[in-house]
DNA sequence: CTGAAAGCGCTTACAG
DNA sequence: CTGAAAGCGCTTACAG
């Protein structure tokens, strides 16, 4: 087969017209034996497929997506491409949305809102048949407002408004899952080191922590630690909390970063985990929480997972059957590890 | 403004027809006015644009590529969506098409084959301008043949085919970056720990150590080591090698994962980075790189560089000016902290 | 400066 | 079973 950029001879790539040409038949006809569609003898739709064939004939999803309305195309608009976790979300999105079925246009706004517009615009243009926006953090984000003519989902940060639809990791339950596995691993003195204040995902995670810890009548030692969503701030809060409470024997770390940090601190304290203290964190996060030393239990938000539900939910909005407005809340899954329960 | 899903009363998006209608010209002149093509008189255009935005009319973008046949979309192939480095340099590609001018169809085929193929159809089915292939590893991958009608770039993972265009890190001057780094640190006792050999990653980087001890009339402490690109490896191997060479004072890891490994085995062993020992690692992944102690020396492979350089090339071939074929590559640069330079 | 007409590639009633 | 015709939403020569 000799090098061909274009398909045809003339220059373009091969159109049905050409293949009803060769095959002696009307456009109509070549049509509904591609297609499938329609009373086509037999013998007439095996010409037209071999026409078809023999001039690598492949259609013009365009020229359908005119005349059906649908492109079979759906829009992800992102604000943060590099974040770890609209990965997985997107991954789930691809996911549900099947190879060569339905197709993403990927959309990084860089977390500018000026940028966000346009890119809607483009999308809005294409005639994409739903758009899911998946924000960087689990922090309420502005809503896109209900002039979009295409169903539109948010993905792990919710819209401010309660009338869109929204999934979003329920941290709180999260919070509650970390202190209710410290506890049935016999902890009692239970201490919480966790990102910046500001976030949504650090407040509802602590108050996951007080309710699983009001619940079972504890109380955190210390206040929760807010500041870095970072391994230093991870080694030097534990470092100060221990000088404070050198009787600590459960830690929730709020990611698997600050966790990292924590485990090192430990080390350099002569601590063992899990022995001494038990640590578990937040968003196993597979990289940092299989190669320490020894590894994490981590709360895993299930991302791909939402990221999947976020696409069925475009799929049931297109089909007419719409969820019901609001902000549902995934329940994320405890990942036990060594950090809790020592190895034999 | 009240929820309006469609657009228009009629409950479908408004059209060119409707804004033509409503400002009393034709298609013609409605659709010049909204292009600022053609001679319109000042008052015609202010009176199309202004039925234009009442009824929120968006042109359909389709509809234009069907007639000019391009669709100002590419398609993004990857084989490994949650890998590392495909993310930036699908940053990269985001970037430089541009908000809102060309979008980007986004397919992970999941490292199967089956599914590449499917992904490949809809894309030239969606008649995308162009095709760009991110591999997971900087091994050489299939070709996707001379068949497509679109220009085809391959980023990270070159084609096996010299005549494709490939875009692909230099491992090799990699390796002799960090050697030389190490070199004018006052290093000459240098061992080698890295990933798998069956990598073409691990066999160019160590290449490239080798060339630039050579250079400098050194030879390598032991054999390069390879195994796991994990940070367990980076402990095992570093402890194996300083009980048989006590007196290596530089290293050179395969990845910063590795390295984080070797940080930590110095620690145990009591030697200090960068005096006793300096490190200097590949990748600059930031979030390990800049958490450790010390911080870690790393080079970067520029990957968002090399998004925005297949970018290019996909325009460039567009535009009939297609860079020559064969396999390109893109040096990294070194990102020098705490692992082989002390601070003050 | 304005508009009627043809056409991009395809599908779908509707006749025959 | 087959095909002529209209039409999806838009642009572009070409007349006027």
């Amino acid at each position: 087969m000799s090098d061909n950029r274009t398909g045809t001879a003339g220059g373009r790539a091969a159109t049905l017209s050409d293949v009803a040409k060769i095959a002696g038949v009307s456009l109509a006809t070549a049509s509904k034996a591609i297609n499938g569609r329609g009373e086509v003898a037999a013998a007439t739709r095996q010409r037209v497929l071999e026409a078809a064939k023999k001039i690598s004939f492949t259609p013009n999803e365009l020229a359908r997506s005119l005349i059906n309305g649908r492109t079979g195309t759906v829009g992800l608009l992102t604000s943060d491409l590099e974040g770890r976790f609209v990965i997985p979300i997107l991954m789930g999105a691809e996911d549900a949305f099947g190879a060569g079925q339905v197709n993403v246009f990927l959309c990084d706004a860089r977390g500018d809102a000026i940028r966000e517009q346009h890119h809607l615009n483009a999308l809005l243009t294409r005639r994409v048949d739903g758009i899911i926006v998946v924000g960087r953090s689990t922090d309420p984000r502005p809503s896109l407002g209900h002039n979009i003519p295409v169903p539109v989902v948010y993905a792990y940060a919710p819209s401010e408004d309660p009338t869109d639809v929204s999934i979003t990791p329920d941290n709180r339950a999260g919070g509650r899952l970390a202190v209710e596995h410290l506890i049935a691993c016999g902890r009692s003195k239970i201490a919480m080191i966790t990102g910046e204040a500001a976030y949504a995902a650090a407040q509802d995670r602590a108050a996951g922590v007080m309710d699983a810890l009001g619940d079972a009548g504890l109380e955190l030692v210390g206040r929760p630690m807010f500041s870095e969503w970072s391994e230093h701030w991870g080694r030097d809060a534990s470092a100060m909390l221990f000088r404070q409470f050198p009787d600590i024997d459960g830690i929730v770390a709020g990611s698997d970063q600050i966790a990292r940090g924590v485990l090192d601190t430990m080390r350099d304290l002569g601590r063992e985990v899990p022995h001494d203290v038990a640590v578990v964190s937040f968003d196993n996060w597979e990289i940092l929480a299989t190669n320490s030393r020894p590894e994490l239990t981590s709360i895993d938000a299930n991302l791909q997972q939402l990221g999947r539900m976020a696409a069925t939910r475009i799929f049931d909005a297109i089909d007419g059957t719409a969820a019901a407005p609001g902000v549902e809340n995934l329940p994320g899954r405890l990942v036990i590890r060594g950090s809790t329960i020592a190895r034999r």
